[in-house]
DNA sequence: ATTGCAAAACTAATGGCATTAGTTATAATA
DNA sequence: TATTATAACTAATGCCATTAGTTTTGCAAT
């Protein structure tokens, strides 16, 4: 009756990921996951504090899931090459995990520590990316931001399905990233 | 014990709404609408469905709120004007409702006509703000997809506390328009 | 090999939630 | 004043997360 199945919580937050990129993020219950796992859902306590724990930890892991994404795709490339290929990175992530990514953008309750760091990885990898523009630091912060907000918002949009179809979503993408990037130069000419 | 309270949809929406922003969008319960409202959870199945049905009205509503306050704040006004307005407008609406804004951007399960109706007006009134650059139809497209992502990736980030304080937020967001309204301005250039 | 033990998985039980069924009370109207 | 539709209620059901307490298992030490 209970042959040891060998649960572990990486296995617990890893059928949780796939659930909720399959099954949507309503569908993160532990009922379910353990029905997954063929297991009763209290013995999922001996490996996780609760469902409030697994989100967390969903969170987590769908950031560190992004930020490998984008470091391998904007690795050895600078300036608006790899501007492009992390902005694409970032919407295939969602395109792939949409799930996973809700739990990893939702406002963390409590001060998660890990999370923040993987999340300050992140702005460091733009920043570093941005700082071959030649804006001052303060210039720097905004453009992070402006990349942030586009890279979130157009992949949210996408992910709930707001844009129409009839016109190329990709071309929409393409023309606002070199939008951005042309603002950027524009923000670091002034600055001169 | 039950001296008619003289319930009906609309206020137990605004009760949820209400709830939504100062509470939170997991405080959206039956039980706790029905304790605002000093009458049991079964008393308010006689005015609506069920939980589904209150969280589709308030996506509704807000989507409704938004679309007023877009229409008024660009209202009489054009291009740079008209845009700087609807984008400040758009901030400060998810700012006052955060709890509703999420149920607003919610994406809709089922076909909600009335929903899309009032977001479309809301793309329309976009468009016709954008129309006076004079783009090609297409790149219209593109540039209301862009401020949507913009405007929406923006507050979010906001609303989720992703900005850090020691720079002015509200100077990114002027930055991020103003490129954004000259990559309008160059797409249209391209275009003559 | 046998035994002991920590931990894994279990069953049973609790409390909160949404929801349904069926009852009572009320307010409007005939 | 009597009738009736319906608002609000109580009771009951079922699902969920979680806790308590029990059984089982596999390793580890003899």
């Amino acid at each position: 009756m209970s042959p040891r199945v060998g649960l572990d919580q990486k296995m617990i937050v890893n059928v949780a990921a796939q659930l909720a990129d399959t099954e949507g993020v309503e569908s993160i219950t532990l009922a379910n996951i353990a029905k997954k796992l063929n297991v009763r859902p209290p013995s999922l306590f001996n490996h996780i504090q609760g469902l409030p724990s697994v989100k967390k930890e969903l969170a987590l892991l769908g950031m560190t899931i992004l930020y490998e994404k984008l470091k391998v795709a904007s690795n050895n490339k600078t300036k608006d090459e790899a501007i492009f290929a992390l902005a694409d990175a970032y919407v295939n992530f969602v395109k792939e995990h949409p799930g996973l990514y809700q739990f990893t953008i939702k406002a963390p309750e409590t001060d998660e520590k890990e999370l923040e760091k993987v999340s300050n990885q992140i702005i460091t990898l733009l920043s570093d990316i941005l700082t071959a523009y030649g804006l001052s630091n303060e210039d720097k912060i905004h453009g992070i931001r402006a990349l942030r907000s586009i890279l979130h918002g157009f992949s949210s949009l996408v992910q709930m399905g707001a844009f129409g179809l009839q016109i190329s979503v990709k071309d929409s993408f393409q023309l606002m990233i070199e939008g951005y990037i042309e603002s950027l130069k524009r923000l670091a000419q002034k600055n001169t």
